[in-house]
DNA sequence: GATCGGCCTGGAAACGTTTCCGGTGATGTC
DNA sequence: GACATCACCGGAAACGTTTCCAGGCCGATC
């Protein structure tokens, strides 16, 4: 916290020569290896380092790009943040986290921010979304890439996958190993995600395939694993006519954490009992015990996609803009499995 | 992204007024009502926001504030960014997330790097330090808290908290429930905190209190919990002389969920025949199955401190380095229990 | 030998903002 | 009525950098 920073000026002065050819010969463009020995001992000397700001409005680019989510304490969303940063990193740019807040006004507002331009670009991946916040971002004065649902006919670059498609997966998965009454717990249906994993859910179990099974659906408040408690309690303390639940699908690992633990209190082992998933494949749930079969999204990779995306973009590439789908696809692991033949005992068999 | 934004400049022409006017009626002093109003008026027609960059150039201030840590992808560093965030957002400062690497040289470049002066401050989290880095904050040309070990002869910020006596807590819980053999599961030994916490377990399996009972290291790789896996299979597989262990403390809640893990695979139930201790109260922690008895070291506290530390320090408080602590306090959870009376049937001392 | 082209350099402008400073008009006081 | 006080306004400088432009030098070409 010592002495003020040297400027360029002062490396000029040291060295002897003009501002403009100091700046030439630090940026390394156009000068003589003469000039640039002189120079770089001047600025070696001062221990002259740029300034960011001075060269931002100069260069009119900040070398800083936004990432943008409600919760950060969704790992989803952490696991993101570090491939967005993996890949902006070797560029020189810089990620500043914000949060958008859980309401899509405080989002439109975020997006608004961007006026005051201390950043390239923003990544983004709004829970709830509207005309408005559509129209805030494609009035936005950087590149914002959405990281969520398509936003084709909005002419938004988006990297998207589809949620609903993954749920279908998970369904399918169920009902292969065996399982005829099928629970849902979602997360707020006026979500994106929530809104997306409803359908899917609704269509799987609505298909000729599905036939003669049971589906219901129960709603957490929002997407933890507190919540996923909470909802996954009232969904068990239901048996349907045709006997109880024995697999429920969650829209999320976090919600499906919460199932399994409700699973605990009830003494229904999972999977033997009770099989779940969950949706994401987070670190949490590989770890977990049991440890989770899930829908992986690819967080990681459209972290990357979206980061390349903004990448491409302020690179001033003017092209129609994007959308880039990741396909979903289950990842089996030790929550689910065909039911085991219960013993008259219904103690839990060997481990 | 559309027409360029509009600049102040272009306000106060608008308005009419001079370009001074204009800022100052926009800030709030010295200008009369009329002048306000008439200022306000024109920038929002031309739908006017400042630009971030000029007024950084201006003011010497960026509003931005770096927070860097080996590993975003462990909890308790999302659990401070969160707290940093709080604090800071209604100051009107943006967080940067920055990546220190894990060696001590991309540490210090990073220090150095602040001298490009893209923020106002920094709050690191080093996994490992020297004197090159302790000398690269204290030259540091904006103000450095760190969070970590007290740094109070070096007279450079710090918000520290004592693992040592942490774990030493987490012993005398588990001597208390009755535990005779006890493991410890520790990340790296050069790493500021897997030092201080071997210091404490050495400590306290050496006090009088711990006197007759046994007590055993191994070291993880890194504080994840595949490593905490690894190393708890290594070190369950050896059986000390009286008896197999009964409790493993883990330097980390990563390194504990290996460690139950790592139970399960060996068929060892948690917490009856083996109970084991996190460290950090993590969230993952409170929802894993069983739930972990972990030593709080209020990340979230910390993670506050610093913050506020760092908001003290840009507004040019020129005071004595300053050292807060946060002491620990053992949450105690499923994971740990007094031992279970096993049955006959059960092959204990065969293992 | 004059001209042209190419390389290199220095001067100066520009990016958008805040704030110092001097000036003007109005108001209040003796 | 003169003078000091005060509130407000405009001009201009400054923050640190990059880049346009013009000019100087040198070698090469005709």
């Amino acid at each position: 916290m010592s002495s003020s920073r040297a400027t360029l000026m002062q490396v000029a002065e040291r060295a002897g020569v003009s501002l403009a050819s100091t700046s030439r010969a630090l940026h390394g463009t156009g000068a003589s290896q003469a000039m640039v020995d002189r120079v770089r001992a001047a600025a070696a000397e001062l221990g002259y380092s740029p300034d960011a700001i001075g060269r931002s409005l100069r260069m009119k680019r900040t070398f800083q790009v936004a990432f943008a989510v409600a919760d950060i304490g969704n790992p989803v969303y952490v696991e993101m943040l570090t491939a967005i940063h993996e890949v902006l990193a070797p560029h020189g740019y810089r990620v500043v986290v914000m949060s958008t807040g859980h309401t899509v006004a405080s989002t439109v507002d975020l997006v608004r921010s961007l006026g005051s331009g201390f950043v390239d670009g923003l990544i983004v991946s709004p829970l709830r979304t509207d005309d408005a916040l559509v129209e805030a971002i494609r009035q936005a004065p950087v590149p914002v890439v959405v990281i969520g649902r398509s936003l084709e006919k909005q002419g938004i670059d988006s990297v998207s996958t589809d949620s609903a498609a993954g749920i279908g997966q998970a369904v399918a998965h169920l009902v292969k190993i065996g399982r005829r009454r099928i629970g849902f717990v979602n997360g707020p249906l006026d979500t994106t995600p929530g809104a997306a994993r409803q359908r899917g859910f609704d269509a799987a179990t609505s298909a000729p395939a599905f036939a003669g099974n049971h589906a219901e659906t129960e709603r957490a408040e929002n997407f933890t694993v507190a919540a996923g408690l909470a909802a996954a309690r009232r969904l068990l303390s239901r048996t349907p006519a045709s006997g109880p639940f024995d697999a429920v699908v969650a829209a999320n690992d976090l919600l499906a954490i919460g199932v399994i633990r409700a699973a605990g209190e009830l003494g229904l082992s999972v999977p033997g009992e009770l099989a779940v998933t969950g949706m994401d494949d987070t670190e949490i749930g590989k770890v977990f015990q049991p440890s989770l079969t899930s829908v992986s999204l690819g967080s990681a990779e459209r972290g990357r996609a979206a980061a390349q995306l903004v990448l491409d973009r302020v690179g001033d590439v003017v092209e129609p803009a994007q959308q880039i789908a990741i396909g979903p696809h289950l990842v089996v692991r030790e929550s689910t499995a065909p039911p085991t033949e219960l013993p008259a005992s219904k103690e839990k068999s060997a481990r």
